[in-house]
DNA sequence: CCTTCGCTCCCCCGAACGGGGGATTGCTTG
DNA sequence: CAAGCAATCCCCCGTTCGGGGGAGCGAAGG
């Protein structure tokens, strides 16, 4: 009996691709593609899949939203996020939502596959950086409450720079430093912002 | 009679490149190099040049801070700002401070001494980008009282994704259009706000 | 009717950025 | 004293940005 696979994806070219990569898969089958959450609330109900492969990033009602609704319609439905983004509140509020696993869209196709048979077995498929999302917040409500919060001097002085929409090159000449410190000093606020852009480290810092 | 010209630069490689320059140059006499603002404070009334190359970006006092140090106590000083920063602010505090020019550091050496040439003959020299921002500000004053804060709708909320640290490629996505459109409206709002990047229009805006 | 303006999309190209390593020097702290 | 950690610096490499063009379309206003 093969698994029935839904697909939530507003891109056609991305859509078609996944149809066509669970048709011709063995043990697989395609059971209906949507551009919208909200075409998909209406649709799976009528024919419940055995998993949902679920873009995060729709037009109108969000993937996430999507997730909650149909998970309180449909509570054995599996589900499986793809998204490009990698940023942690969104990867936390989709499993909360109910969602299983959580892909990045980058993952290859066979990839894809294995994790529609592991969320079906019970597991819960991640990209090996989700994954890493995933165990660091466990590791922050743990042994360390507040962790996030604790950027040195110098990092607060830079992301101070930062802010105010200063490069690399210049922010190092006014520090009289390197402009490779000023850059492992960036990796080192984005780890623990949580980030990965300059100007969301300086937004999330400076509570915008 | 040659120019007398000082040079306050705390980038060692770059105050002796401007020295040679001067020195070398027939009609140039280097008068002096300095590395800090305070040195030159201290080293320029005692033996006042005619002209000063002044960098913007100095350790401790500012170059701006310095210039208006320097023309309380040698009004007829000429003084020629180089720097690497672009930002409308920087340029209107150290013209207003009293530098009569302002170059950026990328000008080739030949145009730093035409530079010279023409502010001790009364002249005004700036890179064409620095020009185009003073002209900008005249008009600003004049005609449209209001100027940057008219953002479009769509701008508005192209900026919102920003602050948030969105990838183009992904405020695209939710918005439904193309990267191209994202960047062009990015544009458009760096010229409205006079900066030059994400992060700095995102804080301009978003008074930080 | 024609111009302006917002919104959309496209190309080229060089600079800046961010992730992945790794390394050294001091200071603190168990 | 070893371990941790902040701070400094280095390389490689692929992606993203930002500036410079240009162009089409529909609504609003002269």
């Amino acid at each position: 009996m093969s698994i029935r696979v839904a697909i939530v994806e507003d891109d056609k070219r991305i859509s078609a691709a996944l149809a066509r990569l669970v048709h011709e898969a063995g043990g697989f089958r395609c059971a209906g593609t949507y551009a919208s959450a909200e075409t998909a609330l209406w649709g799976i109900p009528k024919e419940p899949p055995d998993a949902v492969l679920m873009d995060i990033n729709l037009p109108g009602m969000s993937g996430v939203d999507c997730v909650q609704r149909l998970k309180e319609i449909l509570p054995k439905l599996e589900i499986v996020m793809l998204t490009v983004y990698e940023d942690g509140d969104q990867i936390f509020s989709a499993l909360q939502a109910g969602a299983s696993g959580y892909l990045l869209k980058r993952t290859p196709p066979n990839e894809i596959l294995k994790a529609l048979d592991d969320v079906m077995q019970g597991g819960a498929p991640m990209s090996s950086y989700i994954a890493r999302k995933v165990v660091q917040s466990f590791q922050k409500e743990g042994p360390s409450p507040k962790e996030s919060e604790n950027l040195s001097k110098r990092e607060r002085e830079v992301l101070a720079y930062v802010a105010q929409g200063y490069l690399n090159k210049e922010i190092a000449d006014t520090l009289a430093v390197s402009v490779e410190t000023i850059r492992s000093q960036l990796k080192s606020i984005y780890d623990k912002l949580h980030v990965r852009s300059r100007t969301a480290a300086a937004f999330k810092y400076f509570q915008k």
